[in-house]
DNA sequence: CTTAATATCTCTAGTCACTAGAGGTTCAAG
DNA sequence: CTTGAACCTCTAGTGACTAGAGATATTAAG
């Protein structure tokens, strides 16, 4: 049986945290000490490292809740497991290619002040003019 | 003149959000009409353009707000814009790492369970299985 | 000039995923 | 048995908006 902190140092997920997943349905109420303190068996440990897993892949709360919710599931409604995986792999992949344009774009503005700093910088301009960007945004 | 629509229309930020960065701070009180609706001169289009690049551009509110107050600045002062435009670089070089490991991942997650619909699907267990991540995270 | 459609106004509250703090109680080590 | 860390509940705050209610303004057509 581990308590609250436990959990936390185990998955790193931090104790207020675990909390509020537990409000928000996510993780089972515990059972408690006779001092009204949380104790959490091994499946509990289980679930919430999959919720820690599945945030740092980018998935929303909302995701999380239905994968879990498919715990036990068989034949046709694994597919919804498989669809969530997916579109979240295509969500990832677009903003990945957003953020490496906007990196591109980063590099220039900030190079365009180094070196002259007598005179206005560069900076502040480029940031205004969407002109001089290279890709759309 | 321009109505906060045409506004809204011109830059792409949507009427609410023109009058949240109104009350942030970040853009001043418009001129009103007899009827109290907003009047916009140029000024303020080409400031509102400038918040829209730079928040595009993963910039924080608080930073856009330190780069408006640079404005007309000189000397050492852009030392300041040059190095939020940096550390934005920066910080978003790290992210596109860290999303290209995931996105690694979920393809592993999300292709386990093609094929195989019989059994148990592997995506729920390997959103939970932290050991067959590739790298670390 | 009137009417109707659209745009705007203020204000409050909701979103997501937490995080911080107040003020109090319980547990585990020495 | 005492102390100090960990725990409890509850409320409110964060960032960057977004949504809705209910009222008023503006604009184009008839």
């Amino acid at each position: 049986m581990l308590s609250i902190g436990q959990m936390s140092r185990r998955t790193g997920v931090k104790v207020p945290t675990i909390r509020f997943y537990e409000q928000k349905g996510l993780l089972p109420e515990p059972e408690r000490t006779a001092g009204n303190q949380r104790r959490y068996g091994p499946a509990t440990l289980n679930r919430l490292a999959f919720i820690r897993h599945a945030r740092d892949l980018g998935l929303p709360l909302e995701d999380v809740a239905a994968l879990i919710s498919l715990e036990g599931a068989q034949g046709a409604a694994l597919d919804r497991a498989h669809d969530i995986a997916h579109s979240q792999q295509m969500r990832l992949h677009e903003r990945i290619d957003k953020l490496k344009r906007l990196e591109r774009e980063l590099g220039r503005i900030a190079s365009a002040c180094d070196g002259n700093h007598d005179h206005v910088c560069a900076v502040l301009h480029a940031f205004g003019d969407h002109q001089t960007c290279e890709g759309e945004h």
